[in-house]
DNA sequence: GGTTTAACTTAGAAGCGCTCTG
DNA sequence: CAGAGCGCTTCTAAGTTAAACC
């Protein structure tokens, strides 16, 4: 944001750019006397006036500023080698505005406009458009925009002739590049086709939005595969960055993504037996838990007494992952969007209630979690965690760390010790998965309808996916979907009004058939009703996120065929295949 | 003992294409 | 038989974790 600021601020201000340029690259900025930002080969730094440390450690070389720059306001100072700079008054005009920008809230658009113009201006090849293009608001972006609009409207209005052409060359593609060789096995791939160029935009406040996620050369590319194996031309005038025979990891090519600079990988589809052996292990530990859970939480309650505050605060931690299945909440960066786990929490993301609405001791949590996605719940708390929590936010400010002393690390040190292979997430899968087989066994009963047991199916689906916090954006359609069903239920009302009504007038004879009518329609009302209420639980929960990743499958597989329900019913193809490992092994009298 | 990196799992949105309904 | 809506697939971002590094 800082660099984007003043890139198209001195751009708007100072024609000659590409020299701010040169010294903004060096030089040290003290807003307010209490923060700089310096810029490293494409990153901003930021420290402390008083870090003297980051200060020295630069090597400088000749001045930054241009000997005839006059002094600047008192509350910002350019320095070099520790005495301050004097700048222009073209300078001290942009850095006045910058200063004031520091205390200005970025919307969304600012940053992500701000990014994009920042590496848009990068990939400019001529001086003259360099030189053009100063002002984004300036720009016209109505012809790009109207050919991807015609291109899509292109597509939409394909023959079916046409759209099987496209279908057939997909296809191919799948057959030639979409699956390897492993032990001898041809498996399915996962993401054969690498991530096209694009506007990153990130999840929530990002403040990467709008950087220019660029094009992926052979060149970027490492290939992974065995010695003797028939390794992939790289195309035609293009050589690989490397090509690697590494057999204990599992990707097939990898490159670096420019956002952030993180590896990206090529792996193989869920279906693969690699990646179900890796998934049936995932569910076993989970179940090793299960043996173990009750001395973990009893380990866990005693560290609540602890003399120690870091035992204390992990407790209160392990206690929270189990309970409220948090995520472990690895420390993060200001190169990503705000979000929190459990160990990173901070103060202002927890209110404690000595009372709320008839309960006592509890704590309302209030966060951003994985994908900007809100965690927002009301828990009641033992007494002893209630005055722990206290005693953690003591003297901190909203900002601060509620486990101050602990990290994912020694956190998940510590579990490993409890049980091998124990950590943070396992508790997530431990408790998603008890929660299921506990839903099934109450909601499901003898005598039932395939139609009944695959509601309370999704409904012990639904409650995982609470547990585990997995929402979604409501649909764009919902408001009418449910108006429509509103309509629909109101009709059968009517129905069955009408129905009563011809029961009553009707002659003895034909009473018993009229009778059948009335409960033939009450009956797909209870089913509308049923669907409605469906629906509305259903309004921003996301259900398929715990189906394939936190719910064992063989408890699933055992339900259906203890209680007569097809898998198909509940797994459609894509999760037949990933659980086709639990189909063939399960049978009705698993157990979690 | 903290920090960085690599490798893997988990995540929701978007777009598509199939199915159901009127 | 069309057109809406919904389920499935695709996409890739964003987590976790262990190992490597310093």
């Amino acid at each position: 944001v800082l660099k984007c600021l003043l890139y198209s601020t001195v751009l708007s201000l100072q024609p000659e750019a590409s020299s701010f340029h040169f010294w903004c690259e060096k030089a040290f900025i003290f807003a307010k006397n209490i923060t700089f930002f310096i810029l490293k080969t494409n990153k901003w730094e930021e420290g402390k006036s008083s870090d003297t440390q980051k200060w020295s450690s630069l090597e400088h070389k000749g001045p930054y500023f241009p000997p005839e720059y006059e002094p600047l306001p008192d509350n910002i100072c350019f320095y070099y080698d520790g005495q301050p700079m004097k700048l222009s008054p073209a300078t001290e005009e942009i850095v006045t505005f910058y200063a004031k920008m520091l205390d200005h809230e970025y919307t969304s658009k600012e940053v992500f406009q701000c990014n994009f113009f920042s590496d848009w201006k990068e990939v400019r090849t001529s001086i003259q458009e360099r030189k053009l293009i100063k002002m984004l608001s300036k720009c016209d972006f109505s012809q790009i925009h109207k050919y991807f609009v015609e291109k899509s409207e292109e597509r939409k209005n394909m023959t079916k002739e046409e759209k099987q052409v496209l279908k057939e060359e997909a296809s191919r593609l799948m057959e030639e590049y979409g699956f390897c060789l492993l032990d001898g096995h041809r498996e399915k791939i996962g993401n054969f086709k690498l991530e096209p160029p694009g506007l990153f935009r990130g999840r929530g406040e990002h403040p990467k939005m709008g950087k220019l996620k660029k094009r992926i050369q052979p060149e970027d590319v490492t290939i992974n595969c065995s010695q003797d194996s028939k390794i992939p031309a790289p195309p035609a005038g293009h050589r690989w960055k490397r090509v690697q025979h590494d057999n204990t990891v599992t990707w097939l090519a990898s490159w670096l993504e420019n956002i952030h600079g993180r590896p990206k990988y090529i792996m193989l589809n869920p279906s693969s037996k690699l990646k179900g052996e890796k998934d049936w292990q995932k569910y076993e530990t989970a179940r090793r838990l299960k043996m173990k859970v009750d001395s973990i939480r009893k380990q866990y309650r005693r560290d609540w007494t602890s003399r120690e505050m870091k035992s204390r605060q992990r407790g209160v931690a392990i206690y929270f992952i189990d309970k409220l299945a948090l995520r472990a909440g690895n420390e993060k960066d200001d190169e990503s969007a705000d979000t929190v786990g459990c160990c990173s929490l901070r103060v202002e993301h927890i209110t404690l209630h000595r009372r709320l609405d008839g309960q006592e001791h509890v704590v309302e949590f209030d966060f951003l979690g994985k994908d900007s996605i809100r965690y927002y719940n009301k828990v009641p708390v033992e007494k002893q965690v209630f005055k722990n929590l206290k005693l953690f936010i003591k003297h901190k400010d909203p900002e601060d760390d509620l486990f101050d002393r602990i990290t994912t690390v020694k956190l998940n040190k510590t579990l490993n010790e409890c049980m091998p292979g124990l950590t943070a997430k396992v508790f997530r899968t431990f408790n998603a998965s008890t929660t299921l087989q506990d839903q099934l066994n109450k909601l499901t009963t003898e005598g039932m309808t395939v139609e009944e047991k695959i509601l309370s199916y999704n409904r012990a689906n639904r409650a995982v996916a609470i547990l585990c916090n997995h929402q979604r954006a409501a649909p764009k359609t919902f408001e009418k979907s449910m108006q429509l069903l509103q309509e629909k239920i109101q009709k059968k009302k009517e129905q069955i009004e009408e129905a009563k009504k011809e029961l009553k007038e009707a002659k003895k004879a034909h009473k018993d058939k009229k009778e059948k009518a009335v409960q033939r329609l009450s009956e797909q009302l209870k089913k509308l009703q049923l669907q409605e209420t469906d629906r509305e639980e259903n309004k921003v929960i996301a259900l398929g996120t715990s189906k394939l990743n936190y719910l064992d499958p063989r408890i699933s597989v055992a339900w259906c065929k203890k209680h007569q329900v097809p898998v198909e019913k509940i797994y459609n193809k894509t999760q037949r295949d990933k659980f086709a490992w639990a189909i063939d092994m399960t049978d009705e009298n698993f157990q979690f």
